[in-house]
DNA sequence: TTGTAAGCGTTATCAA
DNA sequence: TTGATAACGCTTACAA
């Protein structure tokens, strides 16, 4: 009568061990692969299962298991929708399922109290592993994690007040690796448009041009930082252009985007050099193509689960690393715009 | 001696309760916000769950608690490094988040079988509900959890075989909308370039396109399908520019990427009209920019949520929705080239 | 080889 | 208002 149907109880083990006519322990060894049961039993306990649709409850057993183990890890990133973020996340999810974990993921948005919420929820789940992509403040709370064996790996930049692994990318050497290109194609007058320098990435970044530029032997590089979104970055690579640099670089994807919208305004994108870094969607569509400074997602990513998963599987895992991850200088043809005399 | 410390075992509520001279119940209560409690014990137990950094185990409390609620749904997309997935899964996260609700993801790469494996992890962490991004192949294995009391909520694609909401994109409205628009600015030999047309949002889009130039009174619109990646939707593209048409409407991203290669090798990007679906991160920075048909992800991820929190809350939700999410044409110029005269 | 009973950390029951 | 005790679904210890 009723239109509404009530849920049907998950069925347990009791409810297989009772139709197989087996005890529960028999049940439990088949459902973990133990030896010690004839296959008369397994065959039997399987039909059961299958008849039943039983699905083992893993939250139970992880509550019961010695290890204590969800078979769970949680990744914390600043924000999910940006490209790098969802790139990562993916690989991470591809390596964590190699080894039969689940990831819980959020996004912190560069918060420090979100992030912290979410390492704690995440906690309170009791995830095996956290991988985290640090926000400002520091992140010395995660002490309590690690001491209660969740091990723990920086990603991107490194953890502040805490030891534990971080895998980052070399970003000064990217940085310093684009001057060089462009030094090769005849620039001295190279500017650099870069975020503000309380983020790691950024400082790091802004330490490269400024390295890149004294092995230049360039007595005044010209940096602009503090640029946190496209439209101050264009407006920045608009006043920049007013002192007739011969080529650019930009410290992120928003700042390069900005720069390419304040070029188009004034008609140079064919005359002035750019190399951006980070990749982008789009960048071998853009006429000139963009020549990005690219990092290796994948292998940030590959670094950070093998960090992780490998101090989970022995306890005691080593010394604390920091994996610098090479990144790579990929021509398209902004960065190859030669100078034909129009610098000084 | 040792340098490797035994990890501390995590405080229970039982710590707790000794620690502050009462029983576990009481600790519960105050934990979970029960009323009946006086302040003073309240507060004494509040003072050992600091002092002990007492943190809830909630899986635990989920097996018992009689709801069986973990707070906590599953999320299956095609590829999370998609720019698409990941913005959805940012707002389905920020919505669970207001919830109190933590997101478990997982990317399915379009295998039936990886959907399905991901499905059935999910349920044995007894994730509370399912938002699916499906695959091909057919959804029915869900009724079964339907059955057991977790929702499933189908999102950018309807499932098939399986009663549940789903929440798609106006497809066809949105393509024939660009139809419409190119039309208004002269144009009567507009080409399509759409994926499989087994992929239902393909089939759509292009039913779309068909209805569309059906309306504009042209017999035998010019339609290719059947392009998987950039590089085909290039090579189909420099065909269909060889039978001059004077715009061109892309089924999706990949696609338009392909198009516009093609576009700029027979150097047509200024005289053939093109609006492509789904929004590409650099869109405003190609010359003409790029007008698009742009899906509302925020939307879609709100509705989606929405719905699979309502049928959460009261197990008699009413019947399966299928909510149609209207997509906005925005135009930046490649969809407002006029024809000139250009075609017949 | 198999099954019974205890126990994981929590919430539910119910008597005090 | 409080807490002892049972129970959740599972794994582990141990006895049969």
């Amino acid at each position: 009568m009723a239109a509404y149907q009530e849920p049907l109880r998950a069925p347990t083990i009791k409810d297989v061990a009772a139709l197989a006519g087996v005890g529960v322990k028999t049940v439990s060894r088949v459902l973990n692969d133990e030896p010690h049961v004839r296959p008369e039993l397994r065959s039997r306990v399987l039909e059961a299962v299958a008849s039943l649709k039983y699905r083992r409850n893993t939250i139970a057993s992880s509550i019961r298991r010695l290890d204590q183990r969800t078979a769970s890890i949680g990744l914390v990133v600043e924000d999910l929708a940006n490209p790098f973020a969802a790139q990562l996340t993916r690989m991470v999810q591809d390596h964590a399922r190699e080894r039969r974990h689940l990831v819980l993921v959020g996004s912190s948005d560069g918060a420090p109290e979100q992030e912290r919420e979410l390492v704690a929820e995440f906690c309170s789940r009791r995830v095996d592993g956290l991988l985290v992509v640090p926000s400002g403040g520091d992140q010395s709370y995660l002490e309590a994690e690690r001491e209660r064996g969740t091990p723990v790996v920086f990603v991107d930049r490194p953890g502040r007040r805490v030891k534990a692994d971080a895998v980052v990318s070399d970003n000064e050497q990217g940085v310093r690796q684009a001057v060089r290109h462009l030094a090769e194609h005849g620039h001295r007058r190279i500017a650099y448009l870069g975020d503000r320098q309380s983020v790691y990435t950024a400082a790091q970044r802004l330490a490269g041009y400024r390295a890149g530029m004294k092995e230049l032997g360039v007595a005044e590089p010209q940096a602009r930082t503090g640029l946190r979104d496209s439209a101050s970055a264009q407006q920045a690579a608009l006043d920049v252009l007013d002192t007739e640099p011969t080529a650019l670089i930009c410290g992120n994807n928003l700042i390069t985007a900005g720069a390419v919208h304040a070029m188009q305004q004034r008609g140079v994108r064919d005359r002035v050099a750019l190399v951006g870094f980070d990749d982008l969607e789009l960048a071998d569509l853009l006429r000139p193509a963009l020549t990005v400074i690219a990092q290796d997602i994948a292998a940030i990513g590959r670094r950070a689960a093998d960090l992780l998963f490998q101090r989970l599987e022995r306890r005691d895992g080593g010394p604390y690393q920091r994996v610098i991850v090479p990144v790579a200088l990929t021509p398209r043809g902004s960065g190859e715009i030669p100078t034909d005399g129009q610098g000084r």
